[in-house]
DNA sequence: GACCAGGCACATC
DNA sequence: GATGTGCATGGT
């Protein structure tokens, strides 16, 4: 990969500006919606965490003791309601026995081990671990996602037939300086772009802050 | 009505 | 180790 990542991170920064990311008032809440956003509309993610927050449940303990029938109903508009109310139980009850819910105290471990951990739970993979680190622990880890893997290969920054999770990853984390400020916001503007830009079925590359950037035949087809 | 959205676990080869 | 499949709601 010749391109310049940091080059790419200011452009996208002087066009789109902060985002303010991740949208949530508590770093728990941050892990119940990493959580419920797997593979699902942020938008119906919102609606899930505001039926919890209006019955006062963003706590791990009060989650903990509720009925998994209450969960699912409560959960439901963030889809797959039945497997993420088990993820998260999952999550949660691991969060009580860890530090009995005292996420501070969590997130001092060294964050390689933590990784580990929260891998080994269920429902947690390298995305919503990697989501959790950096958003709820503000830990420097690049959270790779769907619209990473697009972007990067529609632009040949990254080879379509090679797009690993964890290598692609550790390029971009060597690629950037390591800081917890510059990855939070270059994962959320490239979400930004990824929704209005460069959607599954059509890129819309002409409107695109990054059209300059695209290979000489524009976008790669993926 | 089809398609899509900020993945993951599990089965099968 | 790679590839395929089920999971579910709500917006466009």
């Amino acid at each position: 990969m010749k391109t310049d990542l940091k080059e790419i991170y200011d452009l996208l920064f002087e066009t789109l500006g902060p985002q303010h990311w991740w949208p949530a008032e508590t770093p728990f809440e941050v892990i119940v919606g990493a959580v419920l956003v797997q593979n699902t509309n942020w938008q119906n993610v919102r609606q899930a965490i505001d039926a919890l927050r209006a019955e006062e449940l963003l706590d791990p303990h009060k989650i903990a003791e509720l009925e998994m029938e209450t969960l699912e109903t409560l959960i439901r508009p963030a889809g797959y309601f039945r497997i993420k109310a088990r993820r998260l139980r999952a999550v949660v009850d691991w969060l009580i026995e860890q530090c009995d819910g005292e996420l501070d105290e969590l997130f001092r471990r060294p964050t390689a081990e933590l990784r580990k951990q929260l891998l080994a739970v269920h429902g947690v993979g390298p995305e919503t671990a990697d989501s959790i680190l950096l958003y709820a622990g503000n830990l420097p880890v690049f959270v790779v996602d769907a619209y990473t893997i697009r972007i990067f290969t529609r632009h040949g920054w990254a080879d379509a037939a090679d797009t690993d999770y964890h290598r692609l990853q550790e390029r971009i984390e060597t690629l950037l300086p390591r800081d917890t400020q510059l990855f939070n916001e270059f994962h959320a503007m490239i979400v930004s772009i990824g929704k209005t830009y460069c959607k599954k079925s059509s890129p819309r590359c002409e409107d695109c802050p990054l059209r300059s950037k695209l290979p000489p035949g524009g976008a790669i087809e993926i």
